[in-house]
Parts: structure tokens; sequence; C-alpha cells
DNA sequence: CTTTGAATATTAGCCGGCTAATGGTAGCTT
DNA sequence: AAGCTACCATTAGCCGGCTAATATTCAAAG
């Protein structure tokens, strides 16, 4: 058998390399890989419990935790307790949060071409719908 | 601007839950996710130097340091001093290394069936050729 | 032959992912 | 009211990724 003809072993090769191009356009705008993804869930809903962000993101509590962590520290983010359930606490985007994502999405266009630069736009396109029925 | 719509958003989506099945599998033959394609690459050329497998594996040569600790724990691999250059080293299968390919192979169909359900052959095919162009 | 520079492995330290275990709270049952 | 259970956040500890810095060795230049 050859891993390499599988569609899990080509998926988890372009995965190394994808990471590492994320890493670097979200490092251009003061921002660590991980914490992207908790922050484009904020911008489309902001206030919501760890719970839900980690079930947005596909990412385990601790995992949200550690990188809600990150975040509060660099003034991206706020918590605050809610009122009516002493077991959560709500995350609210800062001024500073809400601001960094325009400097996002100028780097995520960047990268966007990078991403798609050996590809023609229909072929774009299509890895696009696949990708999509993959996984969502 | 929407980040759902881009395809480093998708592929990095996709990332995330494809990374916890190969973790899923790996772990049912005694493997680490990240080991499983330093063993990959061993399986083809046995003796490589760290430097050579971290190009192959595209992972920083501290990765691949700490991956092969793990993997000499575990018996493996052994490592063994490279004649020519004192510098380098070079890591060998040992017979428990060579077996557990098997295992991993039988694994690995199960994995790519989960990947690949959602998809057609047809599908299936487009999305091999996509990424291979992608990053290959 | 000495010095300088490149290459290889390794260590330290960070972030990002996980599971397991803890502690506190809410809510339901009795 | 008491107690069981489920839920949420957090901590601890592991593996996997990175960059930066170190030590050793090789090779090439002087």
């Amino acid at each position: 058998m050859q891993f390499e003809d599988t569609a899990a072993y080509l998926l988890a090769k372009a995965t190394v390399l994808h990471k590492n191009a994320i890493q670097k356009y979200a490092n251009s705008v003061g921002l660590h890989s991980g914490q992207v993804f908790v922050m484009m869930e904020l911008w489309k809903v902001d206030g919501q419990r760890q719970i839900d962000l980690a079930a947005r993101v596909n990412l385990s509590p601790p995992t949200v935790n550690k990188i809600l962590g990150g975040l509060l520290e660099n003034d991206f983010v706020t918590r605050a307790r809610y009122e009516d359930d002493a077991r959560s606490t709500r995350i609210f985007l800062t001024p500073k949060g809400v601001q960094v994502r325009e400097a996002l999405e100028e780097a995520w266009i960047e990268l966007e071409e990078q991403t798609l630069g050996s590809l023609t736009d229909t072929e774009a396109l299509m890895l696009k719908q696949l990708l999509e029925k993959l996984f969502l």
C-alpha cells in the first residue's frame, strides 16, 4: 500500500505547510495562529461563552481556555461573568479586538492568493466546494 | 469580507478535524500522530539523517528530534552515528518499527474511508489531484 | 596549519492541540 | 431541604509545532 496515494495523507501534508502560512500572516497582525479562528467567531457573534466558542471552532474547552488567556493578556478580549449562571463566563471583544479585524482581512487576502497560487479559478472553486463537502 | 468563503479558511477548518482522526487511528496502533509521517519516510528509505527526514516531512529539525525521542523510547527506531561525518546521526527502523507498518496500513484504510465518506469516487479523485497540485 | 564559516544535532522556551481530573454551580428528584 | 447529576471553567500533564541559541564537527580559505 502506498500511503502517498491516499487523500488522508495528502490532506495532512497540505496541512503542515498551510499551518506555517497561517502562522506567518497571523503574526504579521500581532496574533498567534490559534487565536485567529477564535477571533473570527467573536467577530461573528460577540459575548459568547467559552463552551460555545469551543464548539464553533471544533476545539476542546481547555484549548480555547488557553488561547483566550493569550488574547486576554494582549487586550484583544475581556472576560465577564454571566449573571444568570455563575458557571459561565462570556467573552467580549475590546476595541483593539474589533480593530484588528481589518488588518487580518488584508493579510488573509494575501494568504488566499498564496494558497491558491498554483490553481486556476475553476480549480480553486472546485477545491472550496470539495472542502466544504468534506467537513461541513 | 467573509473569511468563511476563502479556501484558506476551509482548509484550516478541515485540518482541525482531520488531525483528530489521524490521532485516533495512530493511537490505535501505538503511535502518536506526529510519529506516523516520520515512520512513513523511514519505510520508504531507512537509515536517513535527521536533517533529511525533517526536509522530507516538511518539519523543523527540532520537531523531528523531539518526535524521534518518542520513537526511540518506544523502540520503533534506533540511532547510529554516521561513519563519514560525526555531526550526523542515522535513524534505523527496529523490527518493531518495521512490523507496525502493517497495522498502520489497515488503520489507514479505515481513515481514508472516513475521510472521503461524504464524497463520490469522482470527487475523491478530484480532491486528491487538487491537493497534490496545491502543495507538491 | 590556522582560522573562519557552514552544517548537524540538540536544548530551551513558547504556543497550540489533546485527555483526565478538579471545583464550583445549576437543576432536577426525592 | 438534601442529594444526585449534569454542566462550565480551569488545572495538570502530555505530544507536536515553531524560533533562537549552543556545541560540535567539517570544510574551505588563508
